[in-house]
DNA sequence: ACAAAAGTGTTAGCCTTACACCCATGA
DNA sequence: TCATGGGTGTAAGGCTAACACTTTTGT
């Protein structure tokens, strides 16, 4: 339900009726490409403005299923990693501003006080995916949903910028702790590429040689077959990353 | 506002008008006493029911500030320590029976599909403070408000046994990351008492020297003088936290 | 053969574990 | 003086930083 729910007259559908009030979910989707880490961003319609994909709660639905959908609509993908990481609450960060201009273009008018212009609180979750398999999708609201590099991010919406920092706090926490890495990236992958996406994502350079030694005594690692680049220099090994030790 | 606010007219008012729909906050209040890591909890009017501590969001209230607002009512501190660690929302948490029963005992009745019945969403917020500081205090709900000890915990409502391992968990692996030990004990403490706290909360033994070189190390500590606690033993030292390295 | 990148070896330092030992205290 | 608990010394092991070195590749 309420996949594409959205289309239809604003005016005359109970929002209540399906969505819980004065909750949402907004989403940071991380992705890695020509050693960058991306976030996917949504363009408005009209506005120009940019946000994080987001959306509502239906009155059936588990939160972290929410969280899913909202990301398979935006992604393409089935399933995916995900986290949740903070729930923002502020009085001053619901913002209808931007709505209300894309709404009044479409000639649509609501009642001042509409489910959808009142004070929300947003749950945070943040996904990890491999950048090759999306397709980003926009939704009614906006006009695109592209990749943007993290160190040139546009202005956001509301609070969206806090909550992008927030997320990324949050994930170079993780990062070690938990073995995520691997959802940032294809089945199979150099050392090389392993360690830009630890570099980008903790914005920081490693040493090669214990990075290397570091991951290989972690023991998650396969070693499959040389890949030849063509380079003038020693062919890297890929590696694969074993499901459950 | 609101602070005691629940106690007139259940039937006539309008919460809506002063609270954020389908959205709660549950707290976890940890204490330390008798060498025992301790929660406090409420016990319902009527049905005997356990509950945490928890209660809704003013329209005109930060998220945090709601927080602070709960744990100050049920504690008597103006401010302590705290973190919020999960947003929990399974369709099946929230459970009115209680609520019901107890409105029911009182004689008031409200619509089935009333505010104060409907799914909602809670923020977990956990609180760090000096057992020896709180004086307890029961909500308009609530018999009495009382410390349990986390191992012989009563069977609470809804999800709140979850919670309550969730905040415990989070608690966990703050520890060493941040230094917050400190807000769970008075102002002069032994090493000894330092590490039990530590013990009862990682739930594990530490090497008594290793602990205590570590402390140090950490340069946040200052000898204050000795104990001399009558026993036959040498006297501890006293130490206090230094705020600011 | 040579440049460039991948991979291995080696050493030093730090932190933790583990346990031995000394110190202070009141019975 | 002895039992008890507080505090320090010391050595082994693991992990990381730093850097030297070897290996492999295509030009």
């Amino acid at each position: 339900m309420a996949k594409e729910f959205l289309i239809p007259n604003w005016e005359t559908i109970d929002f209540e009726k399906y969505f819980l009030p004065s909750v949402a979910i907004d989403t940071v989707i991380f992705g890695v490409h020509e050693n960058a880490l991306k976030v996917l961003l949504m363009q408005y319609k009209y506005t120009g403005a940019f946000a994080l994909p987001g959306g509502l709660i239906s009155r059936d639905e588990n939160l972290y299923d929410s969280a899913q959908r909202i990301l398979t609509d935006r992604t393409g993908l089935p399933q995916m990693y995900l986290e949740q990481f903070f729930t923002f609450g502020d009085q001053g960060r619901s913002d209808p501003h931007f709505l209300k201009q894309i709404l009044a273009a479409k000639g649509i008018t609501l009642p001042k006080d509409h489910f959808l212009f009142r004070r929300s609180i947003s749950v945070g979750y943040y996904a990890l995916v491999d950048f090759t398999k999306v397709i980003p999708k926009p939704d009614v609201l906006s006009e695109t949903c592209q990749w943007y590099d993290l160190i040139a991010l546009p202005a956001l919406i509301q609070d969206h910028t806090q909550i992008i920092a927030k997320a990324l706090e949050t994930l170079q926490e993780h990062l070690d702790k938990r073995l995520i890495v691997f959802n940032l990236l294809p089945e199979k992958f150099t050392m090389a590429e392993l360690q830009t996406v630890y570099e980008t994502v903790l914005q920081s350079k490693l040493l090669r040689t214990s990075f290397q030694r570091k991951m290989v005594n972690l023991g998650i690692l396969e070693k499959v077959e040389k890949k030849h680049t063509g380079k003038a220099h020693k062919a890297p090994y890929l590696y694969k990353f074993l499901s459950r030790k």
